[in-house]
DNA sequence: TTTGATGCAAAGACTTTGCATGCTT
DNA sequence: AAGCATGCAAAGTCTTTGCATCAAA
């Protein structure tokens, strides 16, 4: 996983220059599926085998500079304490809330079958009615405290 | 709208003690289209006709108390700057985010048609899969940068 | 060599909290 | 009269930024 060439490739891909903090980043944030804050993906990466320094504040640069070089997006959802939660996987799919504020991915098929049910005329209409062009349609499920 | 006796009454429904601080919010909030921020609203308040006396913590508590009453929500959608944004209309509806950050309804009737394409069998299956119960389903559809 | 990322600390922004005072019930 | 909300300021988080240093291209 250190320097890989593929990331290093990516990365040129998108205009970013490499560094080991960054590729340290992006593969924790690609691998995790808890869509991670800053502050985990700080802890995360020092607890991995062989992790480069690192200050919490180059986490908070290298995460702006993955999300406006599109290989990561902040999501919507805060974490319980405010903090923003980022997602490496830009395909559309549905979330799922827990309770304890926590972020989940709706199952792959069931996101499929939720966003097939948008149809496109539909997202055309609301396109034509409130005067925008939609770049994302994000569909979150909220749990009940049991 | 000072001293409303419906708001009195929403309030004691809701075990909430009245202030007019608590009334002054509450109005402002129930009038406003615009999702406000802790901040907009204390701005808002104070543009008002007689306005109360009232700090900005006043404006958090007393958020934080319709909250948990039951008589507002806060949006998973934060503001540009990160600020929580609030909305007094309960039901369900689809939002729509600006990209300058802002956050508007969408009309009623397109709301009610994206809703209904996600159908109940569907959120059951979701249910069973997932192992939660779906307090609720919300839509945001994201606007492209022109 | 040039450009840009890192690290540290300080500053900035949003939100919460402790305690005395005042108002609601 | 008792209990809770208010107000003020201070403290607590999350996040950004300035600047010197260092690494990538």
């Amino acid at each position: 996983m250190a320097d890989s060439p593929d990331i290093r490739e990516l990365f040129a891909a998108h205009g970013l220059r490499w560094t080991k903090q960054r590729e340290d980043i992006y593969s924790a944030l690609a691998v995790c599926k808890t869509h991670p804050t800053a502050e985990d993906l700080f802890q995360l990466v020092h607890s991995t085998s062989e992790p480069a320094g690192m200050s919490l504040a180059t986490v908070y640069n290298t995460l702006e500079a993955l999300t406006q070089a599109g290989l990561c997006r902040r999501l919507t959802t805060a974490a319980a304490d405010g903090a923003a939660r980022f997602d490496a996987d830009m395909s559309n799919h549905a979330h799922v809330i827990l309770p304890s504020g926590d972020v989940r991915d709706l199952p792959a098929d069931l996101s499929a079958e939720v966003l097939g049910h948008l149809p496109p005329d539909l997202l055309k209409r609301i396109e034509e009615r409130v005067g925008i062009r939609i770049a994302r349609a994000s569909v979150e499920f909220t749990c009940h405290v049991r």
